[in-house]
DNA sequence: TGTACATCAGTGAACGCGCGTTCACTGATGTAC
DNA sequence: TGTACATCAGTGAACGCGCGTTCACTGATGTAC
């Protein structure tokens, strides 16, 4: 399996791989927009008529770039996840990890979360999402733990995921996006924190005493 | 003004409102790809050169448009935010019509959030929107009706803007696209109150009694 | 162990598309005298 | 009140670009006998 873009013999031997590769690199840079077939096909050193062996469509290879960027998201929140001595630790560093994959690989970011093509082989659900299922998982615990009222579990995952995904997209592409960077650290912790007191406000009003939650202002 | 898109005389009259409104009208059916000078011009009747006279360039009607769009955002959050009674409920008002907009003008609110061209005339504030001023002006009331804690007030609006955005993108382009209008309905009322408890916390762990506020779960 | 041949995985040229933008132009308008 | 003329606001043809995709093809591979 050779990964350099030029090769020797005729026969590639995983040109479907080599090209999700390259397209994956070009979303990296560039964004969406940028999962141009025929510069992967350049970049990979094959003619573009070559990827049509292995992709029905310009839609089939972008589909497979999109799932490698959402997994990427999803092994960023997993490093982090594996850090967290608690569940409600564990909930903030899936947050906080979601938003450094966002702020490291913008291109990757939005290509994970890009609209799909109409013609889309199915409709995507959040369960189709490795990081959405952490974060049930990561809920789940913090109800057992707890610190999450039974009667408040519903649509936590929503609010959660709306808030992240939200704040990534006002401080990539939004009004948000000339923020100064120590500013957008504190805003980062302060909205998580935020979020996390939405769902257990609980622990809000009476803070347990040796969390290690900052203190408001503080950094 | 002929506002008509074939016109009698030589002349237009008002021919860059007339190419915004073409524009405009471009980015509701088909969101910010769909905003192309050419066709604008084709609808209006006039030849593409002629947007020229008028705009510099692709991006300065796209520029224009997007304006357009971010206006009509904070006319529906104005409108709502007329009925309420209480700065909560204000708030409240103005997240839900948020969440209306980008419901309703999926193609012009996707356009009010696009990421502008890099050689945009300057990069986009907060303050520059309408629609983040009246959430200024909201909060800013409920701080002074006492029920927003003022350590709690500074990020308030980017921990808002962050989950109505996010929810709203989500359900338009997301994984949460498939979600049926009942649930969904039912997912944006509990994430606003999510929302609202993260911000006044006391709110919910120690409910006003004669608040309209719904109880978990209900509709 | 050799050979015929089906199949697989590439090539290169070309097509059609629609875009933003430029060019040299012409028709309409309005102002100076 | 008329006329010369600068200026403004349009036109139509064309350019160059890069894309996704198709076509007829050829080189490499592997299997049957």
């Amino acid at each position: 399996v050779a990964t350099s873009s030029r090769r020797s013999t005729y026969h590639h031997g995983d040109l479907a791989n080599a090209l999700t590769d390259a397209a994956t690199e070009l979303a990296r840079e560039g964004g969406p927009e940028a999962v141009v077939l025929r510069e992967a096909a350049r970049r990979v050193g094959v003619s573009a008529t070559a990827a049509y062996r292995h992709f029905a469509s310009h839609g089939d290879l972008y589909h497979a770039v999109k799932s490698r960027a959402q997994d990427q998201l999803a092994d960023y929140m997993e490093e982090d996840a594996a850090t967290a001595a608690d569940p409600i630790e564990r909930l903030r560093a899936i947050g906080s990890a979601y938003l450094r994959f966002a702020l490291a690989e913008p291109g990757l970011y939005r290509t994970a979360f890009s609209r799909e093509d109409t013609s889309a082989p199915h409709q995507a659900e959040p369960a189709d999402f490795r990081s959405y299922r952490m974060l049930q998982t990561v809920l789940d615990e913090v109800m057992a733990a707890g610190l999450l009222d039974p009667a408040r579990r519903a649509h936590c995952e929503t609010a959660l995921w709306s808030t992240v995904h939200g704040l990534a997209l006002l401080l990539l592409d939004g009004p948000l996006a000339a923020m100064p960077p120590d500013l957008r650290q504190q805003a980062i912790d302060r909205v998580l924190e935020f979020s996390l007191d939405g769902i257990c406000p609980a622990r809000a009003v009476n803070p347990p005493p040796a969390s290690g939650r900052p203190a408001p202002g503080s950094t």
